[in-house]
DNA sequence: TGATAACCGAGACGGTACGTCGTGTCTTGTG
DNA sequence: CACAAGACACGACGTACCGTCTCGGTTATCA
């Protein structure tokens, strides 16, 4: 993963098989209740194998989350900021729930005791995500819906912040009525009164 | 826990060594390396007398941080809203850093797969200062520096949100002077406008 | 084995049902090709139990040998030392044939390359047979048929070597027929002439 | 070995280098820790070249053994049957020794469990060692040194069984005072009386 | 003031999974 | 086309903890 022996060699049947058994065990079983042993026999592979290429049980449910691509949940651009981040934020809590057999949910806390999953995490999944919201607001403030010296870096942790907070000590995801009210306070957390600069 | 076999005849020195070499070995190893019975086996102490008493490995560590007590800083009330909660966040972070030794970041993780402890640290650990959140917050609306419809919900979230998820995706844990702008939003998106109702 | 961890605690059920299984699995598979593994699975027992109590598959295996004591064969003393070594030596030849699937044979090979279980093998296995060799030679000299001062080392390294011998070098064991004859020989060996003293 | 695929292909350099790899390992590890895997990468050869030439490591180390030839000690002839035999089995100890290392302990270990490799060292390593044993034996007969009839099976078990016997059993190779009073018995035993006829 | 029942330490037990090693086979690309 | 390099499926290794379960030995109510 870090340092793939010799990427030419792979074998991209066997890569593939680990993927798609790593994903189906997690809807099966759930991310926690998942095995290295579990995924190779699925596949049809050795654990060398897994061994081999990736570091870690979460390295491979990482990869396979960022193949299947289903976070990739691009921002949407009505022109309407709050309705936008709403579809979002939206998608991003469907991706989470069940908390208890989402696989990032799964991610986010062997990431907690792990530092090398930690990184993979955040370079892989979330650094894409957080480029592709800065994008979205330099575009809210392009078009006026955002001030132009809103802070970004609070903007993200202002939106995203209440769904991590919410999933890490089971207060509930948010409903759709409470989403809509967290939006309205952050713009105008955003928009109002004397912003500071981006960090 | 849930139901302790006779509660009368516990012997308080070996609930007392065994809380003490949960944190002992928490600080040491780090949450995620410590095992029940390293925790036996330090406390001088069988492996049944904790399954006894706790259900997990989890629960023995919330209950000897529990007794701490070290997170219980309660919240300041010097008048100012703003002062107060930057003394309240800048010790809920230092009491989280780091993250990869911070027993309840491995709480957090734990809670993620294990509904049992997920409802403890959220009934024991979390529902009591977020109790104290809200009175903190009451005394801000008597005192007129928040709106007296503020949404203490929505507020909750955006003060203590942002911590989670840099925590969660080890984006850094707030810096001071982040840390006021960040009040400083949160503040301004809970007193200008027209708030919603509490939920 | 060695120094066993607490030999009061030992549950009778697991050891007896281990060494059943090794000594089944020997004969169905041939020594070479049992594995701790499939002793553990055949016995109903974890491997950790196994390991707890025996260093190796081979120790696990004389153990086994050892309590079937159907390698004991005692030395007969119908008054005739010829026809008592004949019928001693024969026995340990049956019990070394097929040589493949003899678990003796098995246990020589392994010992060659561990000395702790060379050290049991000879120390549990032959060395009492030795003795008993000796207890009959004795005897033989005070019938008179041996030489009062007949090397006793000397009389088991040729009794025996032969079929050692013969086994590793995959010579074929000796036959009723040539198995006269070489008693024949040693015996005369170690009768006529002037033979040195015992070591 | 057994079939070579094209022998004429074969290369002379990797053929050598796998030899003296096999008899480097065993020098410094033992044959019990050399794995035909080690012996590749000494070698600087793939496994798959090994595998091409050689069925099993023993194979290996057996080729590598008799082209080193230092077995070969041939049965001097100095006149003096009991000298020579002295010479020649002294030969035969020091290259057993010490049994933890000498690769012709592990030969007849893996031998013992592997019947194309048992048939290999009796027929490449001991019958041609035989044979010399044998020319040597009957040269002891024109000489009159050893009578005419005497019986050569029954001769080769009793020089050769005791060291087998000793050494499969961990007994301590003869010492050179002990070795003469072996020596010594035996050619009483194939001199004396009346000899059966060689089988 | 015993009896008696719970708790206690110690740690063996059947399990599951770990991460590593070596096997023998197969594939890829070079000389 | 033999070769080196090394990926691959397989299977066993020996270890670590899990959670359960005896064991005797305190220990502290109650009879």
């Amino acid at each position: 993963m870090i340092k793939p022996p010799n990427p030419q060699r792979r074998s991209q049947k066997s890569h593939d098989a680990v993927l798609a058994a790593a994903l189906e065990l997690c809807a099966e079983e759930g991310y926690g209740r998942v095995t290295i042993e579990g995924i190779a026999a699925r596949a049809g592979v050795s654990k060398k194998t897994i061994y081999r290429w990736w570091p870690s049980k979460g390295a491979v449910v990482l990869e396979a989350l960022h193949e299947a691509a289903d976070i990739a949940a691009p921002h949407p651009d009505t022109g309407n900021l709050a309705i936008d981040m709403r579809t979002q934020l939206a998608a991003v809590i469907s991706f989470l729930s069940p908390p208890s057999h989402a696989p990032l949910a799964g991610l986010i806390a062997d990431a907690l005791s792990d530092p090398e999953l930690a990184g993979l995490l955040r370079e892989r999944l979330i650094r894409p995500r957080i480029a592709e919201f800065e994008q979205r607001m330099r575009r809210a403030q392009e078009q006026g819906q955002l001030h132009p010296d809103a802070n970004l870096d609070i903007a993200l942790d202002l939106f995203y912040g209440p769904l991590y907070h919410r999933l890490v000590f089971h207060l509930g995801l948010p409903e759709p009525e409470y989403l809509d009210t967290l939006i309205e306070h952050v713009i105008r957390a955003l928009t109002s009164g004397e912003p500071s600069r981006s960090a």
